[in-house]
DNA sequence: TACATACATTTGTATATACAATTATTGTAG
DNA sequence: CTACAATAATTGTATATACAAATGTATGTA
């Protein structure tokens, strides 16, 4: 990926706003190509994760505030998001007894067999993305990642 | 951003799975922080990076497949996204004569005198969420981000 | 107890996006 | 010249997302 080639600039860019155009852009594809990923299971990326989040807590249930914690987007969707996995019967939504203001979810056996398979299928997708990136180049490029100054 | 924090796995995540959920959380992050910036100015992320793109083209018109190659996201969109940039008086459309089928969209001088304020305000974000971020490492980010395989 | 406040989730609504179908124009094979 | 395909943009529709308001539950305190 060449980002001076799709900017087309005539005027240079600061470097600070070519790296983040080149995130951006980089971003959009690992998008593209997780959608195209998980489209045999019917599920969006932040479906996804979700899952992916539960299973993480090995059997113990996670609220909503957790999985919004967690996840990358918004409380307004979670609601929603769970909706949509309970209709595919991948998690299970209970009431909490200590404190019946709390959601518990879990992944159900059903869940976590799809997930299993999503997962798999998106590490392929992952490694052909990163094919031409080693080992090292990975926990380099990480770790400059780190240093994002990312807090609100 | 410490991806280990947020993923809270117990199972070791493969490094290039790590990778791309980390590419995603930063994007996150550069998406909240773009839109915070160019909330002033009433525009979405998209509407500006189209007001980028016809102020690269120097006066010059483009039309809206142009700007769809050049942008992040889809075709249908563009449209709409242009409707919404000449309703604010940014930009203009007219129809292309050597092409009918051809619409062709230019920057208006407001547009231009805008963009430049939303331009600056941009770059007060990347530079603060790239504070700790050297200019040798932006080099190295961007080399490594040129690595990945964003074909389709 | 009654009330205000905080917490956890849900719902309403407006806008954004993805995908498919449609319209309008141009190019071209027969 | 007509019919058909290709191109460029628009529109319709279903789903997704962001933000604010509302609901239901728990807690602190006068």
């Amino acid at each position: 990926m060449d980002v001076n080639k799709i900017l087309k600039s005539n005027k240079p860019l600061a470097l600070e706003s070519k790296t983040i155009i080149h995130l951006m852009l980089v971003h959009q594809s690992i998008s593209e190509h997780t959608t195209e990923a998980l489209k045999p299971f019917d599920v969006s990326i932040q479906q996804f994760n979700v899952l992916r989040i539960l299973k993480g807590q090995n059997g113990k249930a996670a609220n909503l505030s957790t999985l919004n914690d967690r996840m990358v987007s918004k409380m307004s969707n979670t609601t929603r998001l769970v909706d949509k996995l309970i209709l595919k019967d991948f998690v299970k939504r209970t009431v909490c007894e200590e404190n019946r203001r709390k959601i518990e979810i879990f992944i159900t056996k059903k869940g976590k067999e799809e997930l299993l398979k999503m997962s798999n299928a998106m590490l392929v997708m992952e490694k052909e993305l990163l094919k031409d990136v080693d080992t090292e180049d990975l926990i380099t490029l990480n770790k400059l990642l780190d240093k994002l100054n990312t807090d609100k």
